[in-house]
DNA sequence: TTCGCACGTTTGATATATCAGAAAAGCCCG
DNA sequence: CGGGCTTTTCTGATATATCAAACGTGCGAA
């Protein structure tokens, strides 16, 4: 399994491999790349590994500074105020296209989706990934149903992003009311009232957002104290995880 | 002027470079671009030349295959499509968000922009680059204004693409009635009502749509043709000009 | 001890060379 | 004269080598 193919070319096949290790949080915010010792492991030169990260950047999972080096991105305040704005506008527009286009198989099938994403919220922490996993399947397809490959394809690249960022561990206040915010939000873009599915994301996505400030607040002084520099050395990211 | 400097990267000048070609329609859609002539002509290795290929393919500006070749991106249908309802949600997001955090400098500037836009839009023909660059700017103002980088960046990407398209001469119906559809979003945007703000809006981008899809017509039947193969020799571009 | 600076190391950026695949042109056969 | 096959040319993909800049370290001065 460690080698499944060269199906497509070296540079994908980085790409796919560092992706995969980012969302899976193996490489965790701040991590630093090298594209050398990278290269060497996947038995490559490094010029594909280095169109792979560049595509990453593109994507916001990563950043880099000409001669210092590649990290995973870590956000500022701005940069996921920013990231939710652009994805509420988004998922909006497929909440609208959702309620007027989806076929009935696929809004019983999402709502099915939605209780059993709901339901694993309250798992006592079983698996995170696979909580994380599904709650973006939910949401992709939605965008799926909405009938335009380009906004679904935006909104993935917008989940990516985010769950690099939903990797870190919840505060974890245990004693939240048992909502079931996914059900009903399905109920309204079930109706084929397209204004009232939009306006029902939009609420979803900004109490989304106030959940990942405050899991991010930890990060943002992370971001100001490692910010201007690209540590090599593993010190820096010891002093932040005690 | 032929070497202004190498103030960033050769990857950064070779980047700006052909963007700027693409968006000045100097270089048509469908036009076949050649890396090792590039570089040549930019005086560099075609491997900085690559990477701003690279950037611009994932812009959506041009297309290519893996040992075949890389061109100007032509549109199918439903790229369009796609691209006018992301734009939709961004844009409808940044009208939302104007209206509730524009300053009143700003949208006094703004409504006389507007004015000017749809003043020149019936000059005749006078320079369409002028008129497209202000036009562009607009849009851009309203989301700047917006006060979400995030966002801004989003939709200037999208015109980038949208420009492309714009370059094709327009149908020239010419007794199109005289209206001031520019004004009009401005004076309900700068009304504090994110609401009606963002449905103005909505409607300006559909309208949008509409003619893009006109205009845009003739080259679909040219991505059935061409689309398959990159044509290296002018021969199939000059059946599509005649 | 602490601050500042020089030096060796690592990094991304770029140049050059080579390879394999796709397209075009030439070629042969009908 | 035309269709299929081979050859040639061109393309992007990748490997290797080199360079300047940024980082980390350690030495020396205050």
């Amino acid at each position: 399994m460690t080698e499944t193919a060269d199906n497509l070319s070296l540079a994908f096949e980085a790409y796919t491999t560092v992706r995969q290790r980012i969302l899976r949080g193996e490489l965790p915010m701040g991590q630093v790349i090298s594209r050398r010792k990278l290269a060497a492991e996947l038995g490559m030169s490094f010029l594909p590994v280095s169109e792979a990260l560049l595509r990453l950047e593109f994507e916001g999972l990563l950043e880099s500074r000409p001669r210092a080096g590649t990290r995973v991105r870590i956000p500022t305040l701005r940069d996921v105020q920013g990231h939710y704005t652009v994805r509420e506008a988004l998922e909006v527009q497929a909440a609208r296209l959702f309620a007027s286009a989806a076929t009935v198989e696929e809004r019983n099938e999402l709502q099915k989706l939605a209780a059993r994403v709901d339901l694993m919220a309250y798992q006592p922490e079983a698996d995170r990934l696979h909580y994380l996993t599904l709650h973006e399947k939910l949401h992709r397809r939605i965008a799926d149903c909405a009938r335009c490959e380009s906004l679904s394809d935006a909104i993935e690249k917008t989940h990516a992003l985010a769950s690099t960022w939903m990797c870190v561990g919840r505060s974890g206040s245990g004693e939240e009311p048992k909502r079931t915010p996914h059900q009903s939000l399905l109920e309204v873009l079930c109706g084929a009232d397209s204004e009232r599915a939009g306006e029902a994301m939009r609420r979803h996505i900004v109490s989304s957002q106030t959940r990942a400030l405050e899991r991010l607040q930890p990060y943002f002084e992370m971001h100001k104290v490692n910010g201007a520099t690209y540590a090599r050395s593993a010190k820096r990211n010891l002093e932040l995880a005690g």
